[in-house]
DNA sequence: AATGTCTGGACAAAACTAGGACAAACTTGC
DNA sequence: GCAAGTTTGTCCTAGTTTTGTCCAGACATT
């Protein structure tokens, strides 16, 4: 068995160039070198005619001191952080934010979009290059995307937006199924590796996910897989249409303290209270189950009946992941 | 280090003239020339009369580099570096920020041993990862299967039965239909990464690949988008239950110059005449059409009647896309 | 004869560095 | 609520390094 091998530790040694930093943080190489003139917020090496010299671990830094910022942390309380609590903070950050209050008027390039109008100048562009069949410019756009916001501020606020576009399109007929086909088997490529990002050590709770029998539609459900896993859990994915009985026999043999299951289309199957009520029946009352999608709203009564937790967004779900993670660790944290 | 047998497995023979070389890569002979001068990036052979002359090897390295540095990489960083080295700077880029895990495995005498024996080690090991639910090692087992072989040798060699050894296990009672999902889920994964192992400068010929209505497996057909990508085609892919028109609006929308079906299950779906006759009947008859999967042999004498390639493994496959593409090189070049 | 490739060198655009200036937006003190 | 001060993203200059392009004359290919 590979065993803790994995413990994440990141490359420390000197070698990307200032330009392949601004690409991969989204910010320009002016701003780099006035946040290390005014904070040393980072100090890279350098190669021997003075060029910079940045490692993984200053690239993950000026990453997270960005999203830091764009929540509003001033530069200077944030630019000494070492990386992990530069995590802490924007973790916390991505979990009670959401405050925006202030209707803000200017903001510089990387941020000053009115986040709504940039997101939607995003949206078009994406949609155009789906009509357009560019694969690579999708995906560029998504990585994009991507790296200008945390990885749950993408999901709610680019993510959730674009397929609910897409799917608007193709009933109206504005979009062909093959346009609609080529993004979700793209999206379907991208969000797969998204769970990747994150290394495990092996002692994360486990949750398995993945979606009832009739419900073909997997994307909701590997959301929630990339989702969790930056929070510190390790998903089970099964993929779409599990039955009941498979799922139950999967947390058993994972000892997996919740499940998540994402309801789509068709939202009245009938299977789905039968298969709810009978995946219920043969757990063990100490997992929680949840479920999510377009079509849970439509069983709440159901689920409510079953004890099954719903949260309404993806924000609710990993509120209440959190707490039970905490509970299973006793506390022990911080 | 892992070079050496992905190395042989491309071509290294010297045969490519620099003009040809700058068309592939989009490079100007110019550049590749100073690109030699200064930092002997490529070291090609000469001929008798002293003119350049490079291997496959070479035109992948120059290709690589090429979107390297776009990515921000300085040429003395990169220029000195093998293939391999170059394929995991680029998919590093390709998807910021993602953790790389550097395949460290020991292999102390792979290059000695009977490849079957070694496959067939593998192939126990991933199945008893799937058995435990153990998705980390199953993901570990299949990078490490894949640098310890070319592409083609891994779909061929290791994936083809790892598939039907689960469908297998999985029709005789042996496996659970849960780990069949999850195996299914993870392999759709990894299968979707590895299209992004390539990259493309866009004068690629395309190829749309899809499956046909009715056919819900998707793995035979990117297995395909996979191994097409590696050849300078430029896979259009659709996922998988595609109606015969919309494959077919694809295909001239992106003036795609082939297009390539995956049949497995169910094998007599009588809907699969009907669409392959559609499909063929609306294309430009220069489009060439490929059938291929567990179910194509069925309907051989109806392929035959349409004109349709029915390749009878992926190598046969790949030897006529390979007649294809050089075909609408060799037109366009002087 | 026309076109393409070779070598070696020249040249200019682009990118990077250091240091500083500036204006918009945010804070603070009254 | 207003003025003064701070913070912060952008831009500018000037000098250096890196990189793409072009040229000339000799030779090769078609």
């Amino acid at each position: 068995m590979a065993v803790l091998e994995t413990i994440s530790s990141i490359d420390t040694s000197p070698r990307h160039p200032i330009r392949l930093v601004a690409n991969r943080t989204g910010l320009t190489v002016d701003l780099i070198r006035a946040w290390e003139k005014r904070y040393q917020v980072v100090e890279p090496a350098r190669s021997d005619t003075q060029r910079r010299l940045y490692s993984d671990y200053d690239i993950e830094r000026l990453r997270l001191i960005r999203i830091a910022k764009q929540a509003g942390r001033r530069l200077a309380d944030i630019a000494a952080l070492p990386l992990e609590a530069l995590r802490d903070v924007v973790s916390e950050e991505s979990r009670f934010g959401e405050v925006r209050e202030t209707p803000e008027v200017h903001r510089p390039s990387w941020s000053n979009f009115p986040e709504d109008e940039a997101t939607a100048d995003t949206l078009d562009a994406m949609l155009y290059a789906i009509q357009t069949m560019d694969q690579h410019r999708f995906d560029q756009l998504l990585q994009e995307s991507l790296v200008r916001q945390s990885l749950p501020a993408f999901l709610e606020k680019t993510l959730a937006p674009l397929l609910s576009e897409i799917g608007e399109a193709t009933r109206s007929g504005g979009m062909r199924i093959a346009h609609e086909h080529m993004a979700t088997a793209h999206l379907r490529t991208f969000l797969g590796a998204l769970r990747f990002r994150e290394t495990f050590t092996g002692t994360e709770p486990r949750i398995v996910i993945t979606t009832p029998t009739g419900q073909l539609h997997e994307l909701g459900a590997l959301m929630v897989s990339a989702l969790v896993s930056i929070d510190g859990w390790m998903p089970v994915y099964l993929g779409p249409n599990t039955p009941a009985d498979e799922i139950a026999a999967c947390v058993r043999q994972c000892s997996a303290r919740a499940v998540s299951l994402s309801l789509t289309y068709p939202a009245d199957d009938p299977r789905i209270p039968t298969e709810l009520s009978r995946l219920k029946s043969q757990l063990d009352p100490k997992v929680t189950v949840f479920v999510g999608g377009a079509a849970a709203v439509v069983h709440g009564e159901l689920t409510e009946r079953l004890g099954i937790e719903s949260p309404t967004s993806l924000k609710g779900l990993r509120d209440h992941l959190q707490g039970l993670r905490d509970l299973a660790y006793g506390k022990k944290v911080s």
